[in-house]
RNA sequence: GCCAAGAUAGCUCAGUUGGCAGAGCAGCUCACUCGUAAUGAGCAGGUCUUCGGUUCGAUUCCGAAUCUUGGCUCCA
């Protein structure tokens, strides 16, 4: 979901825009015709050279977005400089939403100097200075960046032939491609903002110097601005880690990091999630094992965990044998599978697990429940022979579409990568070629378009990953198909079939998961729906509210009939009034409040107050009833 | 793990230029026969994250640890 920087474009630059304030872009950007993709390099992106980045047809205006925010980091880098002469400049471009600057600075920020920088930004961008840029010999590059050693390396790395370019305005002078706008004043003082301060590695490199990093935002006008700020503000109140603890889902205590406490409200939703996946993998010819949370460091060197994974495994000791918390549930699916013969009439074979994973993840990568330490994968691997992968991601891609779209993400919601053979990898090329071929080729057969990540395949298969986009725009790596032959061939777990012709083969393994962990899917999906779930999932489905403590009685048979009826339903009898049980009911975000007095009891009837607001009132129960069972049943979205 | 910033009542936060710690909401008690987003009154609640140091005195200043947040790296 990243928008290709501004950096990497390679071309040349005209001058002057219609509008006179953008310079105009180039026509034609770097692309190959054969795949549709732009190329463009991303210091990111590990000098990657040849590194394609797909491309979405850019509006115009998103790219006079990308011109601004690249020129603003220039301004910003300005500021910077005046504030700390001696800083040194690393790279500063656009991205979503904004910019940043990578600096090396004498002394750490305070909050106090992103105000003074921002000030002194909008004091340079009043000043209305053109931007010019210069194109000069390697050279004179060099010589003019001397005391630049960040920039002396850009240089450096830059390939022979390549256009050396630098930019100034108000007197500072970068290295650049550009292009930038033509004078500051195309930069609303009041349009952008400067948003943190963090650290990170020269060149994305964590054993090369630590750098400050500067982050800011840039919009084309300060309404645009006024509402980003107030769509981060709606991302705030839509956090999981806020609403998990006032809808009283789950905690997190300090004392255990990345471990999740669910709490009887959270563990309702997530055993209904679970549920209806295990029905529908039961539907898709999965069979449902449950494989060990603690295994033997033997069997962890067999499956070259123990060499390429041990740093992220919590590791425990028993009467001098070393143990490992599970991080991964495939060796164990691979235990089961060569228990007994396999006949090639047992493939495939889809071994299915909600399996508890431990890892001992970096403290500063977790993130409330979305990024944790012991998680549940809904987890499968499908043992198959080689000719049977086609027809497996086939068949899993309809599973996927088929269980996201009952969560609210339909085809346009999901979008997929294709992730291929990387540097470092195990396995002949012509193999990897059938796998990559036969995964793209089932991909498309299975429905789905998919952007090609050059590189970033398992070293052991390339595999396929789905992407759910949420309401806002955000997107979610969820879904994974990865092809594997290493696994279980002889020099690893050495799983065999005996085939038709009577010899022993290995089988290829298929590694797949449709959510991904259950903790961090139920994360999106707070956030997705702002903790109002729909009535399928609610922890809470129907709150019943006696208008006075007179009719508790009846309120509460309302309830016990709802509950009979297999309905998360409960009956508000506390002290309280109406109203004030109404707003309470409305802050747990419960689909459905029913209002009963009087009126509803002569009738054996309800007033139902939905959560949107609307009501429907003097309604049967029995009819009621069966209104809320054809949402449940249907999975609505609606109330 | 790395860089930076934080940690005060269950929650959201105020506060002390170093001198007995504050609010709102939530909780508890009592009263209230009430029709679609807060009834009123009262009570209780904190070794100011932990451990060291400076000081007559530290929640406040300094150091360290732990955790959290935002990034980086990694990733389900």
């Amino acid at each position: 979901m990243r928008a290709a920087p501004v950096m990497g474009s390679r071309s040349k630059v005209v001058p002057r825009s219609a509008d006179g304030l953008v310079e105009s872009l180039p026509a034609v950007r770097p692309y190959d015709k054969e795949t549709g993709f732009c190329r463009s390099r991303d210091a990111r992106q590990k000098r990657a050279s040849g590194t394609r980045y797909a491309m979405s047809t850019p509006l115009p205006r998103d790219e006079k977005l990308k011109v601004i925010r690249h020129s603003a980091s220039h301004v910003m880098a300005e500021a910077v400089l005046r504030l700390f002469p001696e800083a040194k400049f690393a790279i500063g471009p656009s991205i979503e939403n904004g910019f940043y600057y990578d600096f090396e600075l004498p002394r750490p920020l305070v909050a106090d100097d992103l105000g003074k920088i921002e000030a002194i930004m909008k004091e340079i961008l009043k000043g209305k200075h053109d931007f010019v840029r210069k194109e000069l010999s390697r050279e004179e590059a060099k010589k003019l960046f001397a005391d630049q050693p960040y920039k002396l390396e850009l240089i450096e790395d830059l390939p022979e032939g390549e256009t050396i370019s630098t930019y100034e305005q108000d007197g500072y002078l970068d290295l650049c491609r550009g292009p930038h706008v033509v004078n500051t004043a195309a930069i609303h003082p009041d349009a952008i903002k400067l948003m943190s301060i963090a650290g990170a590695y020269w060149r994305g490199d964590e054993k090369r110097q630590m750098l400050t990093r500067i982050y800011g935002t840039a919009w084309d006008s300060p309404q645009a601005l006024k509402d980003y700020l107030k769509l981060q503000e709606e991302l705030e109140k839509r956090d999981h880690r806020k609403l998990g603890r006032e809808l009283d889902l789950f905690h997190l205590d300090d004392e255990n990091p990345g471990e999740v406490f669910w709490h009887p409200r959270g563990w309702s939703i997530y055993l209904r999630i679970q549920n209806y996946v295990r029905q529908k993998i039961k539907a898709g010819g999965y069979v449902e094992v449950n494989t060990p949370f603690v295994m033997p460091k033997s069997l962890w060197e067999r499956s070259g965990h123990w060499a390429k994974y041990q740093e992220n495994m919590f590791i425990t000791e028993s009467e001098k044998r070393q143990f490992a918390l599970k991080p991964m549930n495939c060796p164990g699916h691979v235990e089961i599978f060569k228990q007994g013969i396999k006949s090639y009439r047992d493939l495939p074979l889809r071994i299915a697990e909600f399996g508890s994973c431990t890892r001992n993840e970096a403290s500063g990568a977790l993130h409330g429940i979305m990024r944790v330490r012991g998680f549940v994968q809904d987890d499968a691997h499908i043992f198959c022979t080689e000719e049977q992968i086609g027809s497996e991601v086939v068949r899993f891609c309809a599973l996927l579409k088929d269980i996201y779209r009952d969560f609210g993400f339909g085809d346009d919601r999901i979008s997929v990568k294709l992730s291929t053979r990387p540097e470092k990898r195990i396995g002949d090329d012509a193999t990897w070629d059938r796998a990559e071929a036969g995964l793209a080729e089932a991909c498309k057969a299975g429905g789905f378009e998919y952007e090609i990540s050059p590189g970033e395949g398992a070293f052991y298969g390339p595999k396929l990953e789905f992407t759910l986009v949420d309401a806002l725009g955000r997107g979610w790596q969820c879904g994974t198909m990865q092809i594997d032959y290493q696994l279980p061939s002889a020099e690893r777990l050495n799983a065999t079939y005996v085939g038709e012709d009577g010899e022993k083969h290995h089988p290829v393994m298929l590694h797949r998961a449709i959510l991904g962990s259950l903790e961090r899917f139920i994360g999106i999906l707070i956030e997705q729906f702002s903790g109002a779930f729909p009535v399928w999932l609610a922890p809470e489905q129907i709150a019943v509210i006696p208008i006075a403590p007179n009719f508790h009685e009846y309120a509460s048979k309302v309830a016990d009939r709802l509950d009979a009826a297999g309905f998360l339903a409960v009956a508000d009898l506390s002290d309280g009034r109406m109203n004030a049980k109404i707003r309470e009911a409305q802050s747990r975000k419960v689909p459905y409040m029913l209002v009963v007095g009087q009126k509803e009891q002569d009738e054996d009837a309800v007033s139902v107050r939905l959560r949107d607001g609307r009501q429907m009132n003097g309604m049967k129960f029995a009819d009621f009833a069966s209104y809320v069972k054809e949402k449940v049943d249907s999975k609505s979205l609606e109330l």
